[in-house]
DNA sequence: ATGCTATTGCGAGCGATTTGCATCTGTCAA
DNA sequence: TTGACAGATGCAAATCGCTCGCAATAGCAT
C-alpha cells in the first residue's frame, strides 16, 4: 500500500464487485424485501462503483442497462441502502448528494471545485491529532467529516 | 487566548458589529457597487447577527426593519459577500444554507452528539497537515471542512 | 395459477435558490 | 441641480434535487 512521509495513502476496496453485488442482494432479501428487476440493475450499478456517483450518474447508468428504471427507484433505492448501511451519503458542497460503497476502511475526501472529483486519503497524523484534541476537550470521537476543497496546483 | 499542547484554542469575535457593518459597506463600495437602501438594511441585520441564521430568516429580520427588501435581494446580497469573503455559508443540517460572519479566523467543529453543543477550535497542526496531503497530491487547498461528532469522554 | 401487497413509473409537489425582465434608483459628470 | 445610464430591485416564473400520491404492475408464498 502506497505511503508517505506524512503518512496519507491512497486506499483499496475490500472487496470485489460481485462480493459487493451480493452483499446488496442479501441485505435487502434479510429483511423480506423483494429483489425486482429494477433493484437488481441499481445494485449491480452501485456494486460496480468505485467513484461518488450522484443519483442522477447512477439513474443514467442503471437506464443504459435496463430502460424500465426509472429516477424514483433509484432514489428509493438509495435510500434503502444508506438506512441500511450499505452506502454512504455524502453533502459535498454542490447541493446534490453523492454515494459511494461502505467497504472500504475510514477515509477523508479531497474535492477538486474544477473536475469535481474525489479523492480518497488517509492521513494516521490526522486522524491522531484529532483523537488528541477531542481528548484535550473530554471528549471522545464517534465520526468525523474531513473535506478538503481544493483547485490543482498552478 | 487560550492555548494548548496541542496548539488548539478557542476562539472570540474580533469586530464590533458596527465595525463588521462598515467592513460590509466597504467590501460594497471599494468595487464600484452601489450603496442601496435594501443593503444597507441587509448588511445591518447580518452585522448584528451572532447566531447562525438562514436566509429565510434573515429576510424577515430585513423586511420587519424596511417593508421594500425581498427574499430576492436578501439572496443576491449573500451571494455578494459570500464572494467577498464577508460572510461563511454552511450546511449544517440538510436543505437551506446557514450564514456566519467571518471576522473570526478559521476554525474547525467539535459538536457534542448528547448536547448538541458545539465548540470551536484551531490546530495548527492539522492545518499544515492538510496543506501537505494536498500538496503532495498536486492541489492547494481553496478551503475545508472539519467536523469532530464526539460523546463526553466517560 | 392465485392472491396479497410490496414496488414501480409517472407526474405533480415541494422547499431552497436563481433568473428574466420591466422598472426604479444610485452615482457621477456636466 | 439635473440628466442619463448602468446597476439594483421586486415579482413571478423557472430550476434543481428530491419526495410523494396513486393507479398499475409484478414478486413471492401458497
Amino acid at each position: 500500500m502506497f505511503a508517505t512521509a506524512t503518512q496519507h495513502r491512497y486506499l483499496r476496496n475490500m472487496m470485489t464487485s460481485d462480493e459487493r453485488y451480493e452483499r446488496f442482494c442479501a441485505d435487502i432479501k434479510t429483511v423480506g424485501l423483494r429483489m425486482t428487476e429494477q433493484r437488481k440493475v441499481i445494485l449491480r450499478v452501485l456494486a460496480d462503483s468505485s467513484d461518488h456517483p450522484d443519483a442522477n450518474e447512477l439513474y443514467h447508468r442503471a437506464y443504459t442497462i435496463d430502460g424500465s428504471v426509472s429516477l424514483s427507484t433509484v432514489y428509493r433505492t438509495l435510500r434503502l441502502l444508506e438506512d441500511k448501511g450499505a452506502i454512504q451519503r455524502h453533502a459535498f458542497d454542490e447541493g446534490r448528494a453523492r454515494f459511494e460503497n461502505t467497504d472500504t476502511e475510514h477515509h477523508d475526501h479531497l474535492i477538486d471545485l474544477d473536475s469535481h472529483a474525489v479523492i480518497e486519503f488517509r492521513s494516521e497524523k490526522i486522524e491522531k491529532l484529532q483523537a488528541e484534541i477531542a481528548a484535550e476537550l473530554g471528549y471522545d470521537i464517534v465520526r468525523h467529516k474531513l473535506e478538503l476543497y481544493c483547485r490543482k496546483r498552478a
